[in-house]
DNA sequence: CAACCGTGGGC
DNA sequence: TGCCCAAGGTT
């Protein structure tokens, strides 16, 4: 514990906030209604790098789907992935199951009330576990997120880039100097609220912002600069080819990928490491022919870290099924059961638009 | 600690 | 269009 902790905190910022978020707060989020510690778990983890408007239609059919925490822990794991499928960044979803089912194990089927513990658990860091204190029982911890590092690096005129391991530990303790005593979760609240309607990144609304008078950045004509923006690098771009083998019933043969990499866990296309490659390992590994295949146009889907180019090898003969190696990861699945699958949305929408070209 | 992990949207 | 970013966490 820091020495600013026992120090009152600094609320000439907290009360003008306060006051506008009575006023001009969200107060309808679907997470908000029904607050019990499961909904709120549940949609932290959904929001983070996740933006709210994303978010809703996930969260609405997850909680329909398993409405409290024993429930994900004792679903199945594909269950859990195909109501993530579209969200992104999967390890989420795995985490979520694991750690319902670690509170079922070791907490009495409840998530812990405790930074420390809650911390401990996948997929639960500093600024989650302190939401989800806030947000279920009004606790007084700061949170730190995308819209809390915008408001307090213009208000305070801070320059260094936020990635930077100094400044990110000077942004936690004004985050902590800033939270009242009273009120914690409407402050939370109004302080996302604040960064994602009017602190927004570009031309934001200080003409409204309740906290205006004080603000560094306004004051020197700095909004446009801060937060400072992350140093650019190249992206690295890599190549794959997948393969669409379809059977003469029209379904696909589908792969679980592996547990760690990009859409790990997930279904989707049996890959091969090159084209040039890929007839000799077909051979290998599906005992098909390469020459029964057309070969389609190369395109790139590109990640938050590197452009991949796909280059998918359609099969369009009938491929039989005794010819196709057995494995426990790996099943032909038809149109009509993509649905329950956990699937990458990229494989999705290639999928659903050759299955609408059939037709 | 820096790289990694998805997808959709704004400009 | 290409790039940056979004209610971060893990390795």
């Amino acid at each position: 514990m820091t020495a600013q902790g026992s120090f009152a905190p600094d609320e000439t910022f907290a009360a003008p906030l306060l006051a506008w978020y009575d006023d001009h707060g969200r107060k309808d989020l679907p997470w908000q209604r029904d607050r019990s510690a499961y909904r709120v778990w549940l949609s932290e983890v959904m929001l983070q790098q996740t933006q709210v408007r994303t978010v809703i239609p996930y969260f609405e059919r997850f909680v329909a789907a398993l409405p409290d925490l024993r429930t994900l822990a004792e679903a199945p794991q594909d269950r859990v992935l195909a109501l993530w499928s579209g969200l992104g960044y999967y390890s989420r979803a795995r985490n979520l199951h694991r750690t319902a089912q670690i509170c079922v194990a070791e907490h009495g089927a409840e998530l812990p009330r405790d930074v420390e513990a809650l911390s401990a658990l996948p997929g639960i860091g500093r600024s989650t576990a302190a939401a989800i204190l806030a947000q279920t029982w009004g606790e007084r911890h700061a949170i730190l997120d995308g819209n809390v590092r915008r408001v307090l690096a213009r208000w305070h005129g801070l320059r260094g880039w936020p990635g930077e391991t100094a400044t990110q530990r000077e942004l936690w303790r004004l985050a902590e100097r800033h939270t009242p005593h009273e009120r914690v979760a409407d402050y939370t609240q109004a302080i996302m609220d604040l960064g994602a309607t009017l602190c927004v990144r570009s031309r934001p609304h200080c003409l409204r912002c309740p906290v205006a008078p004080g603000c560094v950045a306004l004051r020197d004509g700095l909004t446009a600069q801060l937060p400072a923006r992350k140093p650019t690098r190249e992206k690295p771009t890599r190549a794959t080819t997948m393969l669409i083998v379809r059977d003469a019933q029209r379904r696909t043969l589908l792969e679980r990928r592996p547990p760690t990499g990009v859409w790990a866990g997930l279904w989707s296309l049996p890959e091969t490491d090159d084209a040039a490659g890929a007839s000799r390992r077909l051979l290998d590994r599906y005992a098909v022919r390469v020459d029964d295949g057309v070969a389609l146009a190369r395109f790139v889907h590109t990640f938050s870290h590197y452009h991949l180019e796909i280059a998918p090898l359609l099969l369009e003969r009938a491929v039989p099924l005794d010819r196709v190696a057995d494995a426990p990861d790996r099943a032909w699945y038809g149109p009509d059961e993509l649905e329950s699958l956990g699937l990458p949305a990229p494989v999705r929408k290639l999928l659903q638009t050759l299955n609408e070209e059939v037709r």
